[in-house]
DNA sequence: CACATGACTGACT
DNA sequence: AAGTCAGCCATGT
């Protein structure tokens, strides 16, 4: 029926929030759902952030969702996608390696927002 | 209200 | 490194 999702006025500025986020990671880098969630205070919501990408594809801005993988490095939003590999493209595109569903040198690529994006 | 589900994580093995 | 478990919290039934 209604394919709007409802959501709370607070939940809605949580989602501005994490795209605002995601919004901000560099190509070529990546980063976690902990992390952002971690970022915004909410380190327990992990499972929120991963909530609030299942929207982003329904976003009018384009969201890079490529570059939120898990905290091994893995690829567990890949079906969320249009395309089950279209996920791996992507990052491949930015030069990231992706191997058995895994970014390669995650530790090396990982962006986290809690040191790039400092309050002053 | 109880229970199941999920783009998660940390601890433990 | 990889698998299992419990904790986590908003939604759906």
């Amino acid at each position: 029926m209604a394919s709007i999702i409802k959501l709370s006025e607070k939940n809605r500025d949580f989602f501005a929030l994490v795209y605002e986020v995601v919004k901000q990671i560099p190509e070529g880098r990546v980063t976690s759902y902990g992390a952002i969630a971690l970022y915004l205070g909410m380190a327990r919501s992990s499972r929120m952030v991963g909530w609030a990408m299942n929207s982003a594809h329904a976003q009018k801005e384009y969201i890079p969702a490529h570059r939120v993988v898990n905290r091994t490095g893995s690829l567990t939003g890949k079906l969320h996608f249009s395309h089950p590999d279209l996920m791996k493209e992507l990052l491949e595109a930015e030069g990231i390696q992706v191997e058995n569903d895994k970014v390669v040198n995650f530790t090396e690529l990982f962006w986290n927002p809690s040191v790039y994006l400092n309050f002053d």
